[in-house]
DNA sequence: TCTGGGGTCCTAGGACCC
DNA sequence: TCTGGGGTCCTAGGACCC
């Protein structure tokens, strides 16, 4: 029988690295990528992590560092990540039998069986940056948990020297190390550096005096489960060695389905709530599409800014079930925006809402046209008709082309619920007129 | 002025049933 | 005085992930 052992390669500072392929002046210097209304930073680079910017860390409390560090800050392009992520999972797909696609930026792979793995490992992520221009690293050992410390490792070895051994830069491979050797490397870890340990359980695990890694495996699992929960105890099992959590390289369709945004600016008025809350909803049901679900209950909120307590407060909620389960985006928007009347109060200044999709079931669940009629069937099919014919324009010409009256017509500047992003870049590798140009 | 978005899993407790 | 017990389902909330 052949071993268990598990690959996570994933890029480093992604976003980052996606903004540096197309420009190379970018390396060297400290950058962050912006979420959405270029609210706080999502990415950043090894020389904005050395300025000490933290993850999720506001814009307007670092932007000082533009003049005083020659900070440099993008708007998230998430259409270029999103391809160029498409591009390095299919590399990566190549190195091991089966692939499980985790985030946008990270991919498990099952390399059981694979002679000279780190070898080939080190092969695939030279390809990558050959090929992509995007650095990654890669962690293995015989559970997804080990694999992601060894992955904490190998990125650690190389932007830390001294940390930990350099030949473990890049790839790190716990399989082929001694007992000792990882005893020595768990001993220098952090607790909160595993993977399902977060800042609340880190925090208790700290104050009961396990401080590392080497700390938690050698804690009896039964014990874990006791204090703790089952989830941390199947964490330090596959700390251990044993593997509990497989390789899922075939996702179940998602069970919720989101969209939800801040504004902009801030909104007080219902039309234009239900402007964003239409928008959102049709995005929300196109993503419905996407898997080939059906929906039979919506849930649409908004909320004014919690970063501003001495404004008046409200957030609210409502879920409106489907009179029975389905995709249409006329029927799913109807639904939101019937629920946004009945939550909606004037004299607030909104800073978010969104849209959610809740109880989702497979379309091929056709019980409900025995319930209906055959004039309601035929109105069934001619609205799918309808939204694929929708989707493929939008899909085609880009989001937005074609969209529901309640949407609104106005422009851009006019409206104050769409996001802020004004520093992107183009959309190179998905958008044709954003090429890059290149003049002699 | 200015603070993201989209998911999953687990648990505790209440409602309900026999 | 004294007020069963066990099972299931659902929901809200907490914790985690990137």
């Amino acid at each position: 029988m052949t071993l268990p052992l598990y690959a996570l390669l994933d890029g480093n500072n992604f976003y980052v690295s996606c903004e540096r392929i197309f420009d190379p002046r970018l390396h060297g210097r400290p950058v962050v990528v912006l979420s959405n209304n270029d609210g706080c930073a999502i990415a950043r680079s090894d020389e904005a992590k050395a300025l000490g910017i933290k993850m999720g860390a506001p814009w307007f409390q670092i932007r000082h560092l533009e003049r005083e560090a020659g900070l440099v800050a993008l708007s998230a392009n998430f259409a270029l990540y999103g391809d160029i992520s498409d591009r390095i999972m299919s590399l990566a797909a190549r190195l091991g039998d089966r692939q499980e696609v985790y985030s946008i930026d990270e991919c498990f792979l099952d390399l059981a069986g694979l002679p000279d793995a780190t070898a080939q490992a080190r092969a695939t992520r030279e390809q990558i940056l050959r090929w992509i221009d995007v650095p990654t690293c890669v962690g293995i050992a015989p559970t997804k948990t080990l694999a992601k410390l060894a992955n904490h490792i190998a990125k650690s070895a190389e932007r830390k020297p001294g940390s930990y051994p350099a030949r473990l830069a890049q790839v790190c491979n716990l399989a082929e190390l001694s007992e000792r050797q990882r005893d020595w490397l768990y001993q220098r870890t952090p607790v909160g550096e595993v993977w399902g340990v977060g800042p609340r359980i880190g925090r208790q695990l700290n104050e009961a005096g396990i401080a590392t890694v080497l700390d938690l495996i050698r804690l009896d699992p039964a014990t874990v489960k006791a204090r703790w929960s089952v989830v941390l105890e199947r964490t330090v099992r596959e700390l251990r060695g044993t593997p509990c959590i497989g390789l899922d390289d075939a996702p179940a369709p998602k069970q919720q389905i989101a969209v939800t945004r801040s504004f902009g600016q801030r909104v007080t008025g219902l039309a234009e709530l239900k402007e964003a809350v239409t928008d959102f909803a049709s995005r929300a049901a196109h993503k419905l599409h996407g898997q080939d679900s059906h929906t039979s209950a919506v849930l649409v909120f908004i909320r004014t800014s919690p970063f501003k307590p001495q404004a008046p407060q409200y957030s609210r909620s409502i879920i409106v079930p489907l009179r029975l389960p389905s995709s249409d985006t006329l029927q799913i928007v109807g639904a939101a925006l019937a629920g946004l009347d009945r939550i909606y109060r004037a004299g607030f200044d909104y800073a978010k809402a969104g849209v959610m999709l809740l109880d989702l079931q497979p379309a091929t669940q056709g019980q409900q046209e025995l319930e209906l009629g055959d004039d309601a069937v035929l109105h069934e099919r001619r609205q799918a008709r309808l939204m694929r014919a929708l989707d493929a324009v939008n899909d085609r010409f880009g989001r937005g082309t074609l969209t529901l009256g309640s949407a609104g017509l106005c422009q851009e500047p006019g409206r104050r619920w769409t996001m802020r992003q004004e520093r992107r870049t183009p959309r190179y590798t998905t958008c044709w007129d954003e090429l890059l140009t290149v003049s002699a």
